[in-house]
RNA sequence: GCCGGCGUAGCUCAGUCGGUAGAGCGUCGCACCUGUAAUGCGAAUGUCAUCAGUUCAAUUCUGAUCGCCGGCUCCA
């Protein structure tokens, strides 16, 4: 969770982890160090240690800090050469390895982000403990307020992120200014547990992923199903409006369909196992590039055609690691909003306007106003890896960033991030807790067109190359609900509830009148439920408040005589009673402009 | 995949220092007929994740397996 603090927190922080990695080698005198930076809400160290960690170890490394902070120990900075340092650090092989970095200009020595090959390296001093460290530091061990701090779980980290690297025991701690601050942050994550799309959707009935069916897999419940519907109906219209045309292709293909667009080779891995149908190796399907290639070979294509847009809101399916699934922000079943233009060149900045129009026009519409933008380029000292020339690279990059200034995006540059066949641009969305996914993702590629022979028939009677524009606004329909039911934590606006209006009769004798309104309001096109159980008032409301429906229609003696409800809202507002005409326009009125308001 | 934690009724959870388990909600039944967040009474419900081992006896101890949760880029 980033915070208007995390820049003057940083000392605090960075120290913090310096008086656990003393506190832990108080604990275990042959524990090895690893690295401790201060992180966006708090810090972490890396440590090699004799014997596993539990959660139970962490109050005594928490003691141990007490000690330390109460001894008021002054942070002492200082320099070493390479050859004090490769001394300094003998006994600790994780920090001899950085020293060598620095030394060789891997890594920055002070905290800068250009590295350069250095003669010294930083450290830091306090009651006895030198560690390798960029800082900054705060003055004294006693500036880390004692109870502002909190050890919060343990995990295994591979050793400078190398899954080949050996795996070390990584403690993360949360610090602040003051108790107060670690009590708020503390309450903000509980908060944010509380709008988990894991939580709420077991709670809403949204979806379900049975461990009978298998990891990553999700089954989309009647009330979710509903809400992805819509979503979908609102995709294709924009898109249709947008002048794309939706295609429908096969679950499964021949695998040399993948081995043709590259993907096999790079992703194999990735992909369930062919299965042999009839002597021929078949995928399920990974991506959907190669199909939409067929539709583009399907005919004879003229510059006149061109930008043709092919889209598709397809499922594919992918074998991530189980360790990484989450929920649905991270399944092995994944439905994009995919599409491939085909342009020519010099279509390539208009084309890409288009789509960064689309994209902030969608995420609108959903409520979205904050995200982050990469743009991933080439890096410029390993061309080789890359297709495509360098006029090729250099211009559709020029036509990406132009198009994100005139559309006045911030976005950071990441060199050597884009994918082998050309640039792209990615959106990144902020889940509950904090977690950033990427979302949106635009790509340019100038390989698959050559890799399937796509032509077009130039106004000069030439046959040229089109390039492939892949996209995907909101990328996939698990991912996107799951930042969907954080964002609005379970209340969806009236256009996308699954349930719009709850009717609740008073008594039995209000049930005639209840149906009726129950058929009136159907007729109208809503999404109503009818509450017939044996149940009080009281009870009901409280119920269709737990689901999170925008109305509640309470209907008795008063409604059926004046043919009205009383509408209650889910905000707890009581609207009093209404005609029915009068409910039905005002909510037909909010569904038609896709309203956050309820009035 | 790897490290650590966890896995008890549909849900949320308690419990058993080894003697086959309980609460609330939900479900079902009966009564109540109610005006804006829980009406009362009664009933049913579990291979205590799975499989093996130790033991007279395992949900409890041990091991494996499966699943879930947190973490595995962020400048020593």
């Amino acid at each position: 969770m980033s915070n208007q603090n995390g820049d003057s927190l940083r000392p605090l922080r960075h120290s913090a982890a310096h008086i656990m990695a003393q506190a832990v080698l108080e604990v275990f005198p042959d524990a090895k160090l690893g690295i401790g930076p201060a992180i966006d809400d708090g810090f972490y160290y890396d440590f090699e240690l004799p014997r596993p960690l539990t959660p139970d170890d962490l109050p005594m490394i928490e003691s141990h800090m007490r000690a330390s902070i109460a001894g008021k120990n002054e942070f002492v900075h200082g320099e070493l050469s390479i050859e004090q340092a490769r001394a300094k650090f003998k006994e600790q092989p994780y920090k001899l390895e950085l020293v060598e970095a620095i030394a060789r200009g891997e890594l920055g020595t002070h905290g800068e982000s250009e590295s350069h090959p250095s003669e010294t390296v930083s450290i830091y001093s306090h009651n006895g403990f030198t560690d390798l460290c960029a800082g900054p530091h705060v003055e004294e061990t006693s500036d880390v307020p004692a109870d502002a701090f909190k050890l919060m779980s343990i995990a295994g980290a591979y050793w400078r992120g190398d899954e080949k690297r050996p795996q070390l025991t990584r403690i993360y701690g949360t610090a602040w200014q003051s108790k107060k601050e670690l009590d708020d942050y503390l309450w903000r994550l509980e908060e944010a547990r509380k709008r988990d799309h894991r939580k709420l959707g077991k709670e809403l009935q949204l979806f379900i992923l049975p461990e009978e069916v298998g990891q990553g897999l999700p089954v989309w419940l009647p009330k979710g199903a509903q809400i992805r519907k819509l979503i979908e109906d609102y995709i294709y219209q924009n898109q249709v409006e947008r002048g794309y045309q939706h295609v429908y292709s096969p679950h499964i293909g021949k695998k040399q369909l993948w081995i043709t667009s590259g993907h096999w080779e790079l992703y194999g891995d990735k992909m369930y196992a062919p299965m042999d149908i009839d002597g021929v190796e078949h995928l399920v399907k990974p991506m959907n590039c190669p199909m939409h290639m067929m539709v583009y070979k399907s005919q004879l294509r003229s510059y006149k055609d061109l930008p043709l847009r092919i889209a598709e809101i397809a499922t594919v399916y992918r074998r991530e690691q189980s360790g990484e699934l989450t929920g649905l922000l991270r399944v092995r079943m994944i439905t994009q909003d995919d599409a491939h233009i085909f342009v020519r060149p010099d279509q390539i900045h208009q084309e890409f306007i288009n789509v960064i129009d689309q994209t902030l026009e969608q995420f609108r519409v959903f409520g979205f106003n904050d995200f982050q933008v990469t743009l991933s380029v080439r890096d410029p000292q390993h061309k080789e890896k890359y297709l495509g020339n360098d006029e090729q690279w250099q211009s559709a990059e020029q036509a990406i960033k132009r198009a994100l200034d005139e559309r006045d995006l911030s976005y950071i540059v990441e060199e050597g991030e884009a994918a082998f066949y050309g640039p792209k641009a990615d959106f990144m969305i902020r889940d509950a807790l904090g977690r950033k996914w990427q979302c949106t993702t635009i790509q340019v590629d100038f390989q698959l067109p050559q890799r399937f022979n796509l032509e077009y028939i130039d106004a000069d009677g030439a046959a040229k190359q089109p390039v492939v524009l892949h996209r995907a606004p909101l990328g996939s329909m698990e991912r996107f609900f799951a930042i969907l039911i954080e964002h609005y934590a379970g209340a969806f606006p009236l256009w996308l509830a699954p349930v719009q209006a709850k009717i609740i009769p008073i008594a039995d004798r209000h049930y005639e009148y209840a149906r009726e309104v129950e058929k009136n309001l159907r007729a109208a096109g809503m999404r109503v439920e009818l509450d017939e159980r044996p149940e009080r008032m009281n009870a009901k409301i409280r119920d269709a408040q737990l689901m999170k429906i925008p109305y509640m229609l309470v209907v008795g003696d008063k409604e059926a005589a004046g043919n009205a409800v009383a509408v209650r809202l889910r905000t707890g507002e009581d609207l009093k009673a209404m005609p029915l005409e009068q409910f039905i326009a005002m909510a037909r009125r909010l569904v038609n402009a896709k309203s956050m308001e309820l009035k």
